[in-house]
Order: structure tokens, then C-alpha cells, then sequence
RNA sequence: GGGGGUGUAGCUCAGCUGGUUUAGAGCGCCAGCCUGUCACGUUGGAGGUCGUGGGUUCAAGUCCCAUCACCCUCGCCA
């Protein structure tokens, strides 16, 4: 057969895989040269694949194999053919698991020559990520990254074996899909058949999987991709990964013992750790009042306290000004944090005034209870002493205060907490710790808009105390959602769902949707709900921070293999790029661009 | 859309108050030497649009303005 030349010696094992059971055998490795050492009459290479290195001898008295062997350079692609040996004692490697035994070549063939790279393939080389994100495929050889998409792999493998397990059905469901205007802005893809019409690519699956529940499959998942065409972070991208789900008949405990055994698998099989299950529950609102957030990271021991009321009768302007304008006193007790230096807690108080906050008052408690230093002198009259009573203030601490209005306390004290979390409250690197948010308000106001708005989705179940309080007091109804989070982040979010019609629509019009726009939108799904569709509720769990997390990397680009920038370009293809004129023409599309500078 | 940071050799960086040479260092690269290295060692060498454009100045890597790219962040992400 014709091989166009290519014909090589394929590999009998993996650069990971020679020990010294295989001492005798004749061998040949295919992989990437890690690096060589020439010493003139020999060379020392070391070969490298996903699998490992193995160190590879070239010498023995054959002149041509010498000079091969001796123009190999970083990144060549070789096949090596040889006899495997032993180390004599003193030259073991005893940090690599081949270290015992070396190959020594008799037969060298260079597959394929390589540039010289930008950068050596290596963990320990500082290469700024703009250069790693331009040549990824070079930054995926290091086995770094190796592992982080390897350890993905497992953790995927293992989420769907559970998910199988328990009886679930992974259904595709489209991307090519129809736009729904609330929510996330999508992306679009223009129909050349039908010009001036558009799909959307979806930001979530969720219309679908409530179909797959009227079409009873009562249990559904799916690793699915959702796109959001919104501005990008650290943790998040255009593209990402949900594992997504949805059960008929459920109510909240059959969701969340679903979804911990599928999580609590994955991560124990995948890192060998244990997950204590059931994970701990918070309502939204102790979470709001104690952590100051509605993602808490439980494993920070720092609570925060209202204060408000004792502030109500304070002779302090600070304190009192702020409750009599409608707003909070809330604190911050720190034990041990009189360790903190001005210049540390000024450091804070620069956080929480970029937060919103119009300062930061602080006392700390001396060694006989007393309050000094900061605000102490706001802290002595009567008031002062029933705050620091209830704020249960000891020998030691450091109380941080925030006088504002409810949220930018909460977010000023929030992020404080935060960052004393793990000097002061007992965080540790390499912990876990899981927890599920529930009873989300089903609406927020919203400020621009002048309207309210779902906090969820529309589709979400209210927890009304008595009926019609979704139209009289909006902002007072709960809903039937939840979070779960995991060390301060948000991994997913989700909820019952409404399958009435008639709660549909009144929840509908609590958003001023009216029946015509309802019907536009969304009005294969009110059909389908007319026939039979069963009580159900689902999730979706972002992946990519989720494995980020576990793999305690900064920053989710590191478990994506082909990830974008901030800026939602590709560094490696260019993408995107300018629209090509004649597909333009076929879909009927003109761009008014702003003229070039 | 707003705020902050970074941008100098292939890579990572130094370059002070504008003037010390022809803008440096480490790694990498190229060439020589080296019979047990494993981040091999050693000798020598090549390599620069100081992100880009404009301005100030006798003189700009350095100061000013604009702009681009990347990172972080607020808004945004039902």
C-alpha cells in the first residue's frame, strides 16, 4: 500500500510505560523530544508523550544515529527503536517513574521536524497567557494542561456514569434554536432561506428540557453548550458547558439527592476525595444577612450581624445616620483581628468603597473588652454597649462596620468577610465545601426598566403566602429555587417549575408580559402545556467552574481547551473576522460599519 | 459602556529625575568542545519597528495625547 512516504515504526509502548520488568525487551517509542543532551560521543534524550518520559541512549559506536541523534531539537516527532536497560545505580532518575531504565537506540526515524517553539513545553516555564492562548496547541502539550483536560475527561465520564446509574436520558437538544428575548443576549445566526430571519444559539436548554418533560422522559441530563453574548470574567466565557437536568414529579429533595450523588461521584472519582453528603442548606435570606451574599463560601467561619437596631438609639452620627435614612448597620466581628495594621484595614476599606460603600468604620477590642482605636468612641455610650453585647465583642477582635443602604452593606461586608476568610475564618486551600441555596425571591426590581422582572426565569414556581400576592407584593414572594454553591462560588441555579397554564400566566403578567407577547414567545410551550404536562424541576451546573474549582485554577480558561479572551476573540484562529462579501450576499446582508480611522 | 494594570530580543524581565556608549540580563536559538547526563556543563556568536500613530524637546524606551492588544474588575450574565 502506498503510505505517501509516511511509513514508520509504530509504537509497541507509551514514554510513560518502561520500567524495569521490561529490562531486555526490544522496544520502540513514537513521541515529541523533550529535550537532548549531547555529550559528543553520546546523546541523551528524553522522549515525551501524554504518557510520560523516557530517557533515550544514542551512542554505542553507530556514526550515523550519532549525528541524527545529534541534530534533534526540542519538539522533533521521532520514533526511537531499541533495547531497553537498566540504569547502572548511580545514574537512576529517581523523580520519574521510567527512572529506572533507559532506551538504548539502535534505529532512529524523524517523522517530523519542528520549529523551534516559542516556548519549551514545560510546567515551569513563565509564558504570559496571551503567548499560551496564540500557540495553544503547544500549551496543551504541557502536561499541565494534560492534566487538567484529562482530569475533565474523568470527571464528564464519571458524571454520566451516574447519571446513567440512576436512569437519566442524555437527549441533544438544538443550537440552532429560536431566540428568546428574555435573559442573556444570544447570538445569531442569520437563515440564508429565509432572509432577514435569524436562529439563536442558545443560552440554555431550558425550554427543551421542559418539552422532553410533557414528552415523558422523566429524567433528562445533558453535557450541553450554552453561548451568552454578555461582557466575560475570569469564570466566565462565550461558550461554556452546563450539565443540565430536568425530573418530572420532583420536588426539591429529590432534585438535590440527584444531583449530590451525581457531583459527589464525579469529584470522588475523580480526585479521591470524599464529599460529605447531604450537602448543608442555607435559605437566601439567612445567606443574605449572615454572609452578605446569595453564593456564601461556608467554609469561612466570619458571620456578619445586624446591627440596625441598636444603632436606632446611637448618639453616633455614622451609625444612626444611616438607619434613620432607611438604611442598615451591619458588622463584621473578627476574632483575633487586632492583628490587622491600619494600613491592612484601610486596604479593606478601599475594597468596600469600590463596592459602593461610603466607608468602613472599625474598633478593635483590647485586652479588657474595651473598644479602641476607629469608631471606639462611637461604642461607649448605651447603644454602643448593646451592639457590642449583641455582636458577643472579646479580648482580640476587630469589628468592621458598614453603614449603608441593605445592598451595598451586604456587598461591602461580603467581600471584607471574603478576604479575611482565609487569614481569620478558618479557610483552608484544598477544602470542600458544598451547600444549596434555597428560596430565591421569584422577582427583582428592576431600577431601569422600572419593572419587575424574574430573578430566575419566568417558568419558576412562587411560594405565594396567599393568593394574588405575586401582583400585590412582588418583591415579597419566594420562589421554588435554588443554587448550589460551592467555596463562595455560584455553580448552578434552578428551580420547580410552573406546569399550570393559569399560574403561567398570572406569573406572565407580573412581569407585564401580556398574553399576545406570551403567546409570541413562548407559545409552543403554553400549547404543550395544554396537553398533559407533568410537574417537574431541574438545574443547570456550570462544568467549567466546577472542574476550575477542583483543580484549584485561577481562571476557567485553564480547563477549556480552546478558550477566548476577554474580548471573546480566539488568539489562535483570529476569530472573529470581518464577514466574507459573497456570504453576505447569500444571506442578504449588509453591514453598515463606522467608517475606518 | 466605566475603572485599574501590563506592553522593551523567540520567552520572562531590568532599564532611576529625558542625555554613559552601538538598549541590557537570564532562558531559548546557532556554532565549537566535552564518554553518564537528566533544567547537563563549557567557550564563542547571532538576535531589537522599545505595541502603533502623533506631539513636546537640542535630545524620548523614559514626558504628553490618541489608539490597539492582553489581564483583572463594576455594570451586564432571566
Amino acid at each position: 500500500m502506498s503510505d505517501g512516504g509516511s511509513a514508520f515504526t509504530r509504537r509497541t509502548h507509551t514514554c510513560g510505560e518502561l520500567r524495569l520488568e521490561h529490562v531486555g525487551q526490544r522496544v520502540t517509542l513514537n513521541g515529541w523530544v523533550h529535550t537532548t543532551r549531547d555529550h559528543s560521543h553520546f546523546v541523551f534524550g528524553d522522549l515525551r508523550d501524554r504518557y510520560g518520559l523516557t530517557q533515550v541512549f544514542f551512542g554505542d559506536g553507530d556514526a550515523k544515529l550519532l549525528a541524527d541523534a545529534q541534530s534533534l531539537r526540542p519538539e522533533d516527532v521521532v520514533a526511537v527503536s531499541g533495547v531497553v536497560r537498566a540504569r547502572p545505580a548511580e545514574n537512576v532518575n529517581a523523580e520519574r517513574p521510567t527512572g529506572q531504565v533507559e532506551l538504548a537506540a539502535d534505529r532512529l526515524e524523524i517523522l517530523n521536524r519542528s520549529r523551534t517553539p516559542p516556548f519549551s513545553i514545560r510546567d515551569d516555564a513563565t509564558v504570559s497567557e496571551e503567548v499560551r492562548l496564540k500557540y495553544r496547541y503547544l500549551d496543551l502539550r504541557r502536561p499541565q494542561m494534560q492534566r487538567n483536560l484529562l482530569f475533565r475527561h474523568q470527571f464528564m465520564q464519571a458524571i454520566r456514569n451516574d447519571f446513567t446509574r440512576q436512569g437519566f436520558v442524555e437527549v441533544e437538544t438544538p443550537f440552532l434554536t429560536k431566540a428568546t428575548p428574555e435573559g442573556a443576549r444570544e447570538y445569531f445566526v442569520p437563515s440564508r432561506l429565509y432572509p432577514g430571519h435569524c436562529y439563536a444559539l442558545p443560552q440554555s436548554p431550558q425550554i427543551f428540557k421542559q418539552l422532553l418533560m410533557v414528552a415523558g422522559y422523566d429524567k433528562y441530563f445533558q453535557i450541553a453548550r450554552c453561548m451568552r453574548d454578555e461582557d466575560l470574567r475570569a469564570d466566565r466565557q462565550p461558550e461554556f458547558t452546563q450539565l443540565d437536568l430536568e425530573m418530572s414529579f420532583p420536588d426539591e429533595e429529590l432534585i438535590f439527592a440527584t444531583v449530590e450523588s451525581a457531583i459527589a461521584h464525579a469529584i470522588e472519582t475523580a480526585t479521591g476525595a470524599k464529599v460529605p453528603r447531604p450537602f448543608r442548606r442555607i435559605t437566601w435570606g439567612e445567606s443574605m444577612l449572615r454572609y452578605g451574599c446569595d453564593k456564601p463560601d461556608l467554609r469561612n467561619a466570619l458571620q456578619i450581624e445586624d446591627v440596625s437596631a441598636e444603632a436606632k438609639g446611637s448618639d453616633f452620627k455614622i451609625f444612626r445616620g444611616a438607619v434613620d435614612a432607611g438604611g442598615v448597620l451591619r458588622a463584621l466581628r473578627v476574632p483575633g483581628g487586632e492583628a490587622l495594621s491600619r494600613k491592612e484595614i484601610e486596604g479593606l476599606e478601599g475594597r468596600a468603597k469600590e463596592l459602593g460603600a461610603k466607608g468602613l468604620a472599625w474598633s478593635k477590642i483590647d485586652a479588657s473588652g474595651k473598644p479602641v482605636g476607629g469608631v471606639a468612641k462611637g461604642l461607649e455610650d448605651a447603644a454602643g454597649k448593646a451592639l457590642l453585647a449583641k455582636l458577643g465583642a472579646a479580648p482580640g477582635d476587630l469589628l468592621l462596620f458598614v453603614a449603608d443602604r441593605l445592598k451595598v452593606a451586604c456587598a461591602a461586608l461580603a467581600e471584607v468577610r471574603r478576604q479575611l476568610g482565609e487569614r481569620f475564618g478558618g479557610v483552608k486551600k484544598g477544602t470542600l465545601e458544598l451547600c444549596w441555596v434555597v428560596e430565591f425571591p421569584l422577582f427583582e426590581y428592576d431600577e431601569d426598566e422600572k419593572a419587575w422582572k424574574a430573578a430566575h426565569h419566568p417558568f419558576t414556581t412562587p411560594i405565594e403566602q396567599y393568593p394574588g400576592q405575586i401582583v400585590k407584593e412582588p418583591g415579597a414572594v419566594a420562589a421554588r429555587a435554588y443554587d448550589l454553591v460551592m467555596n463562595g462560588w455560584e455553580l448552578g441555579s434552578g428551580s420547580i417549575r410552573i406546569h399550570d397554564r393559569a399560574l403561567q400566566q398570572r406569573v406572565f403578567e407580573a412581569v407585564g408580559l401580556s398574553e399576545e407577547a406570551a403567546q409570541r414567545k413562548f407559545g409552543f410551550m403554553l400549547e404543550a402545556f395544554e396537553y398533559g404536562a407533568p410537574p417537574h424541576g431541574g438545574i443547570g451546573i456550570g462544568l467549567d467552574r466546577l472542574i476550575a474549582l477542583l483543580l484549584e485554577a485561577e481562571n476557567i480558561r485553564e480547563v477549556i481547551a480552546f478558550p477566548k479572551t476577554a474580548t471573546a476573540t480566539c488568539l489562535m484562529t483570529g476569530a472573529p473576522t470581518l464577514a466574507d462579501e459573497r456570504a453576505m450576499r447569500d444571506l442578504k446582508i449588509r453591514f453598515e460599519l463606522p467608517p475606518a480611522p
